[in-house]
DNA sequence: TATGAATGAGTCTTCATTCAT
DNA sequence: GATGAATGAAGACTCATTCAT
């Protein structure tokens, strides 16, 4: 599991691997100027404001063109968001075969490393994707499911393995699992939202700002607590 | 400020007294049932979704109705997240005279268990509010100014002369104040949203859960902090 | 029944008190010029042919006037059908109190003359309308299914108590009823339809025809019938 | 013209031989899947609403095929109903050489006996082709003529030529022939329709209602008219 | 003040037809 | 010949907004 939590430059290389089916291969290229005019559009102007007009137009194609590809409007939305939302699910639900876990990180500290680094580099990637899900989800039934089933659930279940090992080895509290890991993935979570969205155009130093988070997770922000 | 930041049942007084201007006093009973209506439509369907019928229908009102008191229908968005942004921002702005700041908290735990009893009252109260508010922020360029310049800018100002404030006192530790208070703030977000949105249903000992998460914020998940 | 069967200037007047409501009472000018303007459309260019822009256009109304009235295209053909397949099954199922039928018609000539004269007045009114319910009766099962289940079992029914009556008297064949509607039915619509649709510029002297046409359902076209 | 309107098994033989030209014969296989096709689908849904692409897919073709033979979707429709519309009038048009006429028929029962059970046959055979036609005769001019010169009047004068001829010989009565040939049409179209369209389902016996029908037309529905 | 009928621009979607392969 | 991707005009329908009452 190291290995797809890993933050090299082909973090998602096991992505393309696994997901690759339905992705950007064997699209025509009409199809993938759709596909990224829609993911501008949409974040743009949010999905119900979009027009699929502007999407022909940025696409450099017809209207009908659309319709060849996506039955309707909101095909085309799930088409984009819905793989996105596997691939966001992905690194979670690697098997790890034989008791790679154990091995698998010397310390919850490393773990932290790559899992913030991966899913750093993956918003990075999904920037406007990511953007277009979270906007969404609240008002598509079909997606609010997914999300809710798939993603918190596995990877709640997945972290949670992790989180247990931990806490057997003696080095993270024991306090219920959901708490800690609801702090780790918040802190997560709000260190990729400021780094992307608040300010991204400050100047980031990410490896020095995540070994700060690592360090607030595992030791609080107390001075000295000796 | 240990005044405005307190969970108690009038917690919100402080801001119906500074924001009653515009608020639902001097409002007829009209506009104020097209205001809960608007709530709820938004929030159920989306800003771009609603349709203003609908809002007519729900608030008992012709649909001309809403237009006498509302130019448009983007009017009534921004009457209703405006003064809840404001509201949102209020408990970091309220002029603290003299140097009562420094008297106002013992430690940063009380601090910080203030801020979190009394935001976490605040989005349960405003909860649909602030759901249509995240949702809108993006679209609609006043908003995101009036978020980023009044909110993001100015609460960040505020929490930092804290933080400093327990910084000087060295109780927490020496490191920039924009990363003391992300990660502060981010963990604070994450148990309300977890609380109101994810799991609303479970069964929530907040107490508990704010104590476990001042302890998570102060002194990490290590176990062992020696 | 003689009343309702009857051929006066007045003929659809019951049919006026019976299926008042809904009608063009309680219509707005706007309503009624929609309703004129989509029947003249429909009836030329057919129901799937037929634009609501120019049913709008002819009414001089909106486009969406049309929607604000009518749900769907397929309620405004249906508003305009519906009415009139239950007027064309009225006349067949007034109620005959007590034994009114017995002394309606004193031969079944007179029934039959009063039956064309009636049904030939009624689809000479609502020429158009009858010529789209024919032409989308097939398209539309809910149209089917009112025709055949209102319209041919109840006329049938109701001739049939007529025929049988007769048959009694020995005024006509005793062989199965069927047959011998289905024989006036169709002599009758053929009748109506040539006088209206095949040849309505032909002069005619319809007392004559009607005279002759009743003729040859009692009594054939053999010479010499001895 | 016994023969061609005899009801025998090649009844429309003479159809092939007078009319193959253009018809089923130097067509290719998919051409003439996309007749088949164009015949269900324009009888299912009506020529308006339907798709040249359900009929392309129905056939086994690709959508451009269909406009490889038919230069646009109103010609396949000709190319479906104007040759049996032809068919329609064949019988009536066929050269009867020298007075063939004369002994063609030893009574006017003898014709209508041939007439109808040649029609029915030719309708039973022809259903979904007629059902278009007669659906689509309103909205296309050309059909319109087609049907009103061709087969209106052309029918028309050749039953005529037989009504007259059993008029001289005294076997029906001396009554306008239109009257007449209307009163005979109708019937026969009414028993046609009835058994195809209106009671499919139900079990006929054709000879007997065909008896019954010739004994209506011919001496009427009286009882006992001594 | 409040209404709600009316509007018409704008939306998604369909489909007959074309044409490069 | 046969294909099917691409087109774009046209269609049904929605909805924020206006205005006479």
């Amino acid at each position: 599991m190291a290995e797809h939590l890993s933050a090299d430059h082909n973090t998602e290389s096991w992505a393309l691997e696994l997901l690759a089916l339905g992705d950007e291969e064997k699209m025509t290229p009409k199809q993938i100027a759709i596909l990224q005019a829609a993911v501008d559009v949409f974040a743009e102007k949010g999905y119900a404001s979009a027009a699929t007009s502007e999407i022909a137009q940025k696409a450099g194609v017809a209207e009908g063109t659309i319709f060849r590809y996506y039955k309707t409007k909101k095909d085309l939305l799930l088409s984009i968001v819905g793989p996105t939302m596997s691939k966001l699910l992905a690194p979670f639900v690697i098997r790890n075969f034989g008791n790679l876990l154990d091995r698998s990180f010397d310390s919850y500290e490393d773990f932290l490393h790559a899992l913030i680094r991966n899913r750093l580099d993956f918003a990075r990637k999904n920037f406007k994707i990511l953007q277009i899900l979270i906007q969404e989800i609240p008002f598509h039934p079909s997606l609010r499911n997914q999300f809710m089933e798939d993603i918190v659930s596995k990877v709640f279940e997945r972290i949670s393995a992790h989180v247990e090992h931990f806490k057997q080895k003696g080095e993270i509290l024991d306090v219920p699992a959901p708490a800690l890991i609801r702090f780790t993935v918040s802190a997560t979570i709000g260190y990729i939202m400021t780094r992307l969205l608040l300010q991204p155009d400050r100047e980031w130093n990410d490896e020095e700002e995540i070994e700060l988070l690592i360090r607030f997770i595992m030791h609080g922000i107390a001075a000295d607590p000796k």
